[in-house]
DNA sequence: AATGAATGAGCCTTCATTCAT
DNA sequence: GATGAATGAAGGCTCATTCAT
């Protein structure tokens, strides 16, 4: 009753993405080998086969996860260098929103998982694979900002929007798990038009960027106003 | 041979402690009675004698904990409700993030983590006590988006503001943790001044906020622009 | 149908009875706990309960073995410190013997599986253990080398001695761990009887001691002879 | 892609030398497959097809072994037939220990292993291939102790000087493996000059067996002193 | 009231073996 | 002839829970 190999990779590929889904779905140590393997149609012991042990398992099916999103979503959005800078800041917002909201997707749902359980083996390949996705976004708001903004003052407003993006993940991920019902109704209004959260995220954070150019830029009248 | 005990009641509230403190740091899957046991000095059965199971010890850790954290800081960050509004936002924030940052408050570490590997049992809790919170929140921003912002327009302002609150969370939860080292430069400097983050976070939203507002109150203008 | 505790110490203590003729029998990676839980009417993981770990039972075990075996044959035979020094040889000799001949006794047979496939969990016990047993027969070895031997000497004698004790354990166990038959006929009569064959070792090794004792006193006598 | 062989009998043959160095290091339970093979060179299946399963191979790599070690360590140490019964003596003492010393030498490794434990498959193998040296040995103590030996006290001192042989391997084998540290000092001193051990062994066991035959041929004298 | 002892379920991992190529 | 892939069995360990005291 051995399984027939269509290719000697696709058990492989199917652990990889049976992981991503647990993984995603339930974090590194409350997910187990053996709903992974359910899931990719394998026996349990073809995972330490393939991988050696979960925890390789856990870095591959991140890395795999995470090198499809990042063909699928590109950072900058699909927006032309040259475009105006709203514009491109618009891109990178609707970029990292899509990315959370696609159910195919699973590299964010592993980081989220990662931050409130960490087992430090993906820390470095996070930070390597996300810190572009966040310098992107600092070159954008450093040139709203103005050549006078500190550093500083670039790195709150980065994490004004990247909170805007991340945050509604934790709720909309409750609503797919099965928690019972919305804690605020009209909730559903939003998550559903992800275009219109995004606007919402880049008017509102281009508002707040302003206020703080303006504020960098006239400091005295400010406060003498 | 029985360990003194001036209160038959001591026990249990060690325990409620010391499950707060467990269940912010590694959530209620990866959270073991033994551990939570050992912190309160008890006998590992101890819990399951004054709890009957994890679940309701969890559910009741929660309640100890989120009880006091509304003690500590209530929602309105002790401004008065007559003072201008901006104050009492700045005041709101304020007090949110006050409640994350304090070492000894576990309540909202244990919605985070809940959020992240939902359990069920803490959703009816968590929006009855927190669904006051964003309620005074929302009537602070609807109050700021003037009379004519639609509920939707009010709940994505809360988002906003709410996501800025406790997106940062994740990252001093990891660097707490032994997560090696921060993403990004600077970020230290950030969290270790909570009133300047709550600053940023208020005038950063403030406009956000006024914006919105122009746009409700000149929908005319502003399409034809 | 949980068994009732006459002893709340009965368990471990069987665990450690079972453990020692198990890894006796097996030695540390071939012993399953499985068996030895059996054996010693104990749930599996009652093993963990009480020692942690594989490895603690491992050691614990050898301790306990060591214990009795130490009461049961004390290293001097019984012997008198002021009898003969034959007499005090042929007794440590024997007691030796009686050890690892005692089907209930298991520290030397687990030493000698230690020794087969080293673990290093017993380095340190081992040697604290042995030491003086070793050491109590080197002083033996020294009176009868005479004042004019050296270290390596005494070492010598040592190591002839205690090969003789140990080696012929090698093909006892064997016969009681089922293998067919004798290497050689005759062997049976020998072991039946530990007395003979302690007779026979002192009574060899004090003929070689003495031989080399006149070789060391009169070195030139004897080459030129 | 197919890896070069010139003799299809070559994977056979490293299969053979690589089983023969790991079954010596582990015995034969701790020794895996895997290990053999990537020493080998070789597939974690080749050596299924090459000798059916594992149980072939010990035996197999036990018989490979000890041919190999026969041809190289003659019983009789190249000492002639016509020579001086005590320099015969010598000449098998130190072929048994050159054999035990020798690196490369595994098959007395792995009958140590086999007795600590045993397995069965290599009683008759041992038998058969062992018998001849003791018998060579055997009837040259016979010779040393006279006409009126009995059987059993031929056997006696077989067993003396076969453990002396022996008795230091366990010791020799614990040094190599990285256990930390001698039972006892001067150890390595004796053990790096196998000729001198031999040396000792033989005038040992020489005085041993002469005053065994001294008992057996005045036995009268003997007691009435 | 409180606890030491015990247990069953479940997990990750190893390993010899087998199948299809 | 030879091997990559796959699997079932078994082992050590963790943990929430329960029992008897």
């Amino acid at each position: 009753m051995r399984k027939p190999r269509i290719d000697g990779q696709e058990t492989r590929k199917q652990l990889l993405l049976a992981g991503g889904e647990v993984f995603a779905a339930r974090g590194f140590y409350h997910a187990t080998l053996a709903e992974i393997c359910r899931k990719a149609g394998a026996n349990i012991a073809a995972a330490n086969y393939h991988f050696g042990n979960k925890e390789t398992l856990y870095v591959e099916c991140w890395r795999f996860s995470f090198d499809h999103s990042l063909k699928t979503y590109p950072p900058d959005g699909g927006v032309a260098e040259d475009a105006p800078v709203e514009e491109r800041l618009r891109g990178r917002i609707l970029a990292i929103m899509r990315r959370i909201i696609d159910p195919r997707n699973h590299d964010l749902d592993i980081v989220y998982k990662e931050t409130a359980n960490p087992t430090g083996l993906l820390a470095e390949a996070i930070q390597k694979s996300l810190e572009p996705v966040f310098r992107g976004l600092m070159l954008v708001i450093r040139e709203l900002l103005g050549p006078r903004a500190s550093d500083q003052q670039v790195l709150l407003c980065l994490m004004s929007i990247r909170s805007q993006c991340f945050g509604p993940l934790m709720q909309e991920r409750r609503r797919k798990s099965g928690s019972p019902g919305p804690p605020l109704p009209l909730r559903d209004l939003i998550m559903d038009d992800v275009e219109a959260l995004a606007e919402h995220v880049t008017s509102f954070s281009l508002a707040g960027i302003r206020a703080m150019r303006a504020q960098i830029e006239k400091p005295k009248w400010t406060r003498s106003n």
